[in-house]
DNA sequence: CTTTCTGTTAGAAA
DNA sequence: ATTTCTAACAGAAA
């Protein structure tokens, strides 16, 4: 579910709260959310600290304190990593009833108790996020499977024109590719190509200069809008705190399928499926 | 009731 | 080599 603004609010979120904490207990409740040896897993984490919590597109990489492993987390479709602070907790608020308003429940599979007292959750409706111990090697080899940045200083029109080369997949498919731009996923990947008036299902070797510099900026924009609107809560999505994102608001075309476009006012939101996602455009604001 | 859809992506199949 | 499909899963919506 959540995609690189959201991924970076729980990182920014985290990084306050959990950083240098004792852990003193890590329960796991699904064993099959923890890849690899699920012993080794909490015998290396149980006494230790993060020390560091970075973010490579959608990937968390949690550092360890001294120790030859790093945890990652993918949070796939609907993860969450929920840490209520003590204000909360008081509130007891969990925004979303379906996740029961108290954690642990029933989507909790993983725990981490620190030596203060406080908790972190990693719920997961889907099952399909996990977490995972990896060497410094395999960490390597992970990373270079991503590219680049949208919210990096080196994301510049000559990168990413570089990007565009001469590939002839649809436009919508490459927004989505991770190992060309790391951390857009099928919301921003829509409002991008809204955002550059450009239609989604465009093949990438058909796009004027024009039309790829208008793209890149809106890439940059709406990723940055997002980060600071603390993303996007279109379902199930919950920060660090369990707050939803404020970047719903200003949705042009996801999840508006048959609703009149906001900018023209006369055609209506298209919706059709493309790379097995289904994508969002405007068949008027977008060429 | 059944079918389709869902913010992801690894791996298989074509 | 590159592109498309499917599976992993649970629940909401149609």
């Amino acid at each position: 579910m959540p995609e690189l603004p959201e991924v970076e609010t729980i990182r920014r979120g985290l990084k306050k709260h959990i950083l240098h904490k004792r852990v003193e207990n890590v329960l796991v409740g699904l064993p099959k959310i923890v890849r690899g040896n699920l012993t080794q897993f909490q015998e290396v984490i149980r006494g230790n600290e993060f020390t560091d919590i970075e973010r490579i597109g959608k990937l968390l990489i949690f550092s360890l304190d001294h120790s030859e492993f790093t945890v990652v987390l993918h949070l796939k479709m609907t993860g969450q990593l929920i840490y209520p602070t003590p204000l909360e907790i008081v509130a007891g608020g969990h925004p979303f009833p379906e996740f029961s308003s108290h954690l642990p429940n029933k989507f909790t599979h993983v725990t981490f108790e620190f030596d203060d007292g406080t908790k972190l959750y990693f719920n997961d409706l889907r099952q399909f996020g996990y977490l995972q111990l990896v060497t410094e090697n395999e960490l390597t080899l992970i990373k270079q499977d991503y590219g680049l940045e949208p919210n990096v200083v080196d994301f510049t029109w000559e990168h990413f024109s570089k990007l565009l080369g001469h590939r002839k997949t649809i436009l919508k498919v490459f927004l989505l590719n991770q190992k060309l731009i790391a951390g857009l996923g099928n919301i921003y990947a829509d409002e991008s190509a809204f955002a550059a008036g450009v239609r989604p299902d465009r093949k990438i070797d058909t796009l004027t200069e024009g039309e790829a510099r208008q793209l890149y900026q809106s890439i940059t924009d709406i990723i940055s809008k997002a980060i600071e609107l603390k993303g996007t809560t279109f379902r199930n999505y919950a920060d660090s705190e369990g707050k939803k994102g404020g970047y719903a608001a200003y949705l042009q075309v996801y999840g508006r399928a048959g609703k009149t476009c906001l900018r023209c006012k006369q055609a209506k939101i298209e919706k059709i499926k493309l790379g097995g996602r289904g994508t969002h455009f405007c068949p008027h604001c977008q060429k």
